[in-house]
DNA sequence: TTTACTGCAAAGGGTTTGCAACATG
DNA sequence: CATGTTGCAAACCCTTTGCAGTAAA
């Protein structure tokens, strides 16, 4: 089932449950408080084993922790990442199929020169999400002209 | 220059020279190797001092370090990046000009009803480096075939 | 001469691993 | 009963930080 010489046990069977109710990327210590029967050397050493089974995709977009989602295999859902560049909350967001279709399509003849093998593509959104934009702090240049008219 | 409190020293100079020299985005330790001048402690934080300051960026694509290259604003060239899924080595490439334009457009549209505000797009070619693909393991599938048949 | 910067060494912290007990096929 | 899995605790290693001396404005 997940790989030559590996069992699905209840504990991975337990992460995948707790990813689908989760329903986006989640951290580790988000999935422990989620389902807190996982223990947490286990949970790691799971989601190396179901992401080499290609179950589980980890995303690492500069935050403390990795973040960890079902695959596009197993959900059957090709998609991409809202990614917040101030608390780094991630979210799933769809492309329309004729941005995918094109997309693809470039990266093809884009690489094709390349001795680059071309098997997927990752398309992240930045910004800030709502709570970050309400609450923004002023940026640099904003402070600087503060700081000189004080 | 850099920041309200912040000087440019020969340290940081020497950090942008090396960026521009080296060509593509590189770690730590590649950095050190190529500028034994420069010492860790600093380079990381003046690393992070020039992200601040729009200089540099920070790439984190799942590898044990995080990769460094000088800021689309100062090189002034828009680009993506080729991601080798097995070595992590990641190369520059740029897409047809009317292929970003369409992509600017269609994710201005896909976030406007969400309360999320759009600066940037990060899109990652994944695959297989040239190396990789010519001394590339047999995969699972593979690997369960070939145990079948011992 | 005040304030920022440097380099060393030590600490921090997310992740991995050794080990003994347990569960699975 | 042979092999994979679990949970605890300790180790690992990339990155950050405290500190005393130095350089910049």
């Amino acid at each position: 089932m997940i790989a030559a010489g590996h069992r699905f046990t209840k504990s991975r069977e337990l992460i995948i449950a707790t990813l689908a109710t989760l329903g986006q990327p989640a951290t580790i210590p988000t999935i422990l408080a989620a389902e807190p029967r996982l223990s947490q050397s286990s949970l790691y050493r799971n989601l190396m084993i179901l992401e080499d089974a290609g179950l589980v995709s980890r995303l690492t977009v500069g935050s403390d922790y990795a973040l960890f989602e079902l695959s596009e295999e197993l959900t059957d859902h090709h998609h991409h990442h809202l990614v917040c560049r101030s608390c780094h909350v991630v979210a799933d967001i769809d492309l329309p199929v004729a941005t995918e279709r094109l997309l693809d399509q470039t990266l093809a003849e884009a690489t094709a020169a390349s001795g680059f093998t071309l098997e997927d593509h990752r398309l992240d959104l930045v910004g800030l999400c709502g709570t970050c934009a309400r609450t923004a702090q002023p940026d640099e240049v904003e402070a600087m002209i503060l700081e000189r008219e004080s």
